[in-house]
RNA sequence: GCGCCAGUAGCUCAGCUGGAUAGAGCAACUGCCUUCUAAGCAGUAGGUCAGGGGUUCGAGUCCCUUCUGGCGUGCCA
């Protein structure tokens, strides 16, 4: 469906015409000023330079070559605007095609478009931390709203599972448990189908190796052990397929927690097979090229204000990098999927990181020029008082901890609430606590650090996750008791209250397209925090069970039904859903 | 040093290509439940939009500059 503004701003610039003035001066907007009207026009203003004439005169003219009837007010006000609300005739109708409309009509600007989302970036042998919460949260919801647009969606978890970290834990292992067959190169036989260490031996192992990077002399090891797995030898291989087969359950267990599910299970050491070839190319080429020891691809542009240094390719020990995983990547997935677009959702200080990886994609051809390469770098996430997120004992919190203590939170409140039956609990309880946790960070700009506030955001007043809920099951209640509502059509508006829901229901293609845009899910959030308050708004004004015109009566029904169908499809959109009662 | 981002109410944040009186939420105070879930609604109070210049009919928004904070700046991811 053609939206709102597009059809008046069309009519408004015919208006301009029809008065002798250029048509791009009738761009119509909403209204900044609610008590005045509905949508306004400020051309007029701008307009008056070029006409050296008086902006009121001009917008009295033009406001004179509107259709009347389109309208239930035109005006043309000092010092220039002119403003607009609309017939109630002109409002029903529109929404009575988004009610009907598939999707509402929003226009899917993705179709036939496939999209990979990157996102999630978990490290295998490594619990998931609070971290992994932006990532996932927000790449998900990038996900879903490209989906909803249209897109062939392909969510990729693109695990770390190839680097450094894989060449510490080798190395570890190999200092306590040398005699391990996996080490032994003369080895032939079959190794043990079981693994040499749990899930929470592995967990303690690669911090323990980490911390010893200093130590060169471990540090050296760890590096040859990241080479020489890199290159395939056969008991790294084994020890490799043992970290992953005890860490992978747990991190599906932990992304199942907060509804992120992903299409495909890659990860850097699935584009391994990729980097022989694509290097040799790259070289044969001439874009990589020998550096201090190391080969990169320069990737620095005339137009850079800053200095941009090269892509390192291959370090100066033979290994391959992060750059060079993403790279070949990118390889894989135009080979197997051709996408048109393919999004990095990671923490913005990976920023220069991307730009360098997508100017030497862009540059080697390896993907074509036609493809959007963007990295949404969201912010940190830090505690209360603004600083990096920290346990009592100065450790890093647990995804599975955060989830946890929210839940934990939640819970209490629910029981004391008492609406919902004993065995009720425990899944009303899930779905307010993720609503809490994916709304609350889902409202901020993905750019921004923002302050992790549990009692904030489980807040049950306010501008969070549980007053959507709340706002979804007081209608869900409703029409639960009306009976069958969702034949019943669109009425023009019965009251104030009735008129600004239904406006705000028009807004919803808008957003969505603005979040696409932006690739800025917090859109989403502004849009159904504005509906929410107009759908308790209009609760709070009218009776609607209580209203003795049975066709009016179907008229409330109507319009809260299709509000609890948008905010539906948009929390969905947020990743997240609404519990019958709370 | 250079580059990027941020600075708006006591706190957390909106503010869409410059437009009318800078908006929400929290916290504080005050009203509204014999009526569809009060996890709601309505109201009061709270601002030199970091400071200073400039552009213009008009600036939180654009330009310059200073200050403050965060981040990045070739072999980590």
């Amino acid at each position: 469906m053609e939206k709102i503004l597009d059809i008046i701003t069309a009519k408004m610039q015919q208006a301009f015409v029809d008065a002798g003035y250029e048509a791009s001066f009738g761009r119509v907007t909403v209204s900044n000023r609610p008590d005045l009207c509905e949508y306004q026009c400020n051309g007029a203003l701008a307009a008056a330079k070029q006409y050296k004439c008086a902006p009121i005169m001009i917008a009295k003219a033009v406001a004179e070559k509107l259709d009347a009837n389109d309208y239930s007010m035109v005006e043309a006000v000092m010092p220039g605007f002119i403003n607009l609300k609309l017939s109630d005739s002109f409002l029903r109708s529109y929404l009575e095609g988004m009610r009907t409309a598939a999707d509402f009509g929003v226009s899917k600007v993705g179709e036939g478009k496939t999209i990979v989302v990157d996102y999630g970036g978990a490290n295998v042998a490594k619990p998931l931390h609070i971290g992994h919460l932006r990532p996932a949260i927000i790449g998900e919801a990038l996900k879903r709203l490209h989906s909803f647009m249209g897109y062939n969606t392909i969510g990729d978890v693109h695990l770390g599972d190839w680097g450094l970290q894989m060449g510490l834990i080798i190395a570890e292992l190999h200092e306590r448990q040398p005699d391990l067959p996996y080490f032994d190169e003369n080895y032939t036989g079959p190794y043990p189908a079981e693994s040499p260490f749990t899930l929470s031996e592995l967990e303690e192992i690669y911090p323990t190796a980490s911390s010893k990077k200093k130590d060169p002399e471990f540090a050296e090891k760890a590096h040859i052990a990241t080479f020489e797995l890199q290159q395939g030898r056969p008991g790294y291989r084994a020890i490799w397929d043992h970290i992953m087969g005890v860490s992978l359950p747990d991190l599906r267990r932990i992304y199942d927690k907060l509804d992120v599910h992903f299409e495909k299970w890659l990860g850097e050491s699935d584009a391994d097979p990729y980097i022989p070839a694509m290097v040799e190319d790259l070289k044969a080429r001439g874009f990589a090229v020998q550096s201090e020891g190391a080969w990169v691809i320069p990737v620095a542009e005339e137009t850079d204000k800053k200095e941009v240094p090269p892509m390192i390719l291959i370090k100066s020990d033979g290994s391959a990098i992060y750059a060079t995983t993403d790279l070949a990547t990118m390889v894989q997935r135009m080979e197997d999927w051709k996408p048109e677009k393919m999004l990095y959702v990671t923490d913005k200080r990976q920023n220069l990181h991307f730009e360098q990886v997508f100017r030497a994609a862009k540059k080697s051809g390896i993907v074509s020029a036609d493809t959007e390469l963007a990295h949404v770098g969201h912010g940190t996430m830090n505690g209360k008082d603004g600083k990096p997120f920290k346990t009592r004992d100065g450790g890093t919190l647990r995804l599975e901890q955060l989830i946890a203590d929210m839940t934990d939170f939640v819970r209490a409140k629910v029981v004391e609430n008492k609406i919902v039956g004993e065995n009720e609990v425990e899944d009303t309880t899930a779905k307010i606590a993720l609503a809490a946790l994916k709304y609350g960070d889902l409202s901020n700009q993905p750019t921004k650090d923002y302050n992790f506030d549990l009692e904030r955001f489980a807040a049950f007043e306010g501008n969070t996750g549980p007053y959507i809920l709340y706002t979804i099951v007081r209608i869900k209640s409703i029409l639960a008791k009306y009976g069958a509502w969702e034949h019943l059509p669109i009425a023009v508006p019965a009251n104030p209250f009735a008129k600004d829901l239904m406006l705000s229901l028009t807004k919803f293609g808008p957003s969505m397209e603005s979040a696409l845009n932006a690739a800025a899910p917090n859109l989403v959030c502004a849009y159904i925090y504005e509906l929410a308050g107009a759908v308790n708004k209009f609760y709070h004004e009218t009776r609607i069970l209580g209203e003795e015109n049975e066709e009016l009566k179907a008229g409330y029904i109507a319009l809260i039904g299709l509000a609890k169908r948008i905010l539906e499809t948009c929390i969905h959109i947020l990743g997240f859903e609404a519990p019958e009662k709370m």
